[in-house]
DNA sequence: TCAAAAGTGTTAAATATACACCCATGT
DNA sequence: ACATGGGTGTATATTTAACACTTTTGA
């Protein structure tokens, strides 16, 4: 589908005012960093439409699939933002005059939008990433030092910081945003950073271990500096 | 607004495909009750549309208040349903025929909704239920001996179940079920209830006034069977 | 050999649990 | 007087926290 059938045709195939907004986190230098598009230079949370015969669910999973590819991610619907105004009319108007497409108030991306924001916690390095059909470039971003941001993006990807920090201390999840296999050390100063605040690596380590969701691997990891630590593996439970 | 200009124009009026339903929950005779409106012999969940000029939380507040006459309720949207062919096309047909009223397949209500299920927690004795513009009756039905429901709506009131007894723990939210003066046997007997399981009476007090959120009366309930227990209200910090 | 990172143990503090005791009240 | 529900204390167990000790490894 290339830009001109999206925007002249999208209403035929879309549910009208309900969008899909992805917070794609990944954990990168020590930082958690997020997968924004260029729009107008500004940027935005990569985001699709519900086909009008397609769950939320499968059009989520699609829309995460089609920007990086992955396709058993950890994904969740964290908040609904559906203030009354909540709309891109502008911005469009905006990007598809500088790009010489068609605008005209009727344009059906004009409407409000009630948009579904879900995170997804992705292996930073098995990810490649896709542009859609109207942004021109896309980038991680530290959620710490975002570059402007379209609309409420920014609140939406601040929001979704708050939620992962409350979910991870419930939920055995935060693997998801490292390679297959890791090691302690590397798992916490992913909840360092996730969390803002040190841990302590006894009881870090203890509690980890204690929710028998990780396997010791025989061998150690080899290209670290110091001591080698022990390499470890989400237990596949099926 | 009555039922044939809901039916025939509500369309102009509400953002399509989006619908709200809310799990009103109360608490009386020692069981978690929650409102239901009839609906063609089955009973489903008080629910409503996002006029087109209004947010969603507002939206959820409006419908709330129409149907119990509370202005500041606690109130949480905790679930997104979006299943592809969620529609009432089906049980809208019987019940318009029934109520004698025209049915056409073009009926905008006969559309998929993907819902947002959210749960409110209410007094049960400040709440005075009124009926919807379709349904005939309503009434509290222990969330542990639903009737018949309506397409969903039973898997609804499940997961707000869980969703509570998660959330109680985390936030103090429970005594928006209760009158504003209670005691701690009553608060206790809630918990219970919510949680499913025998609590120890000490810890409960001792954990509860922990959270610095009650403050004891200086009278006792007088209608008390046995010795007088204290009251408690929750703390205002306005 | 030494500093830094990793693994693990040991003690102390805090919290949770179980239960006991006492008080008030209606029968 | 006594059974029952309510308020509170105390001893014990468990969990959390702080930190100390050891091992490994590259510089």
């Amino acid at each position: 589908m290339d830009a001109t059938d999206f925007l002249e045709n999208g209403h035929l195939l879309f549910l009208p005012n309900i969008s899909i907004d992805i917070v794609i986190l990944g954990f990168q230098d020590g930082d958690l960093k997020v997968l924004l598009q260029e729009f107008d230079e500004q940027w935005c949370l990569p985001g699709g439409y519900i086909f009008k015969e397609e769950s939320l669910a499968d059009a989520a999973h699609r829309v995460l699939y089609d920007r990086t590819g992955i396709e058993q991610p950890f994904l969740k619907l964290f908040q609904v933002f559906g203030d009354k105004d909540r709309s891109f009319a502008l911005e469009f108007k905006k990007l598809l005059e500088k790009s010489r497409l068609h605008w005209h108030p009727d344009l059906w991306v004009n409407q409000r939008f009630v948009t579904m924001a879900h995170y997804a916690l992705v292996n930073i390095s098995e990810v490649e990433p896709t542009r859609g059909v109207l942004d021109l470039s896309h980038n991680w971003f530290s959620v710490d030092k975002l570059p402007t941001m379209l609309m409420d993006h920014g609140d939406i990807v601040a929001a979704s910081k708050h939620q992962l920090r409350r979910d991870i201390t419930l939920e055995h999840i935060s693997f998801n945003l490292l390679p297959e296999e890791f090691t302690m050390p590397e798992l916490q100063r992913l909840h360092e950073t996730i969390l803002g605040r040190k841990l302590e690596r006894s009881r870090f380590q203890k509690k980890m271990l204690s929710f028998d969701v990780f396997e010791r691997l025989p061998q150690l990891k080899e290209d670290a500096p110091r001591r080698k630590p022990y390499l470890y593996r989400f237990k596949e439970s099926d």
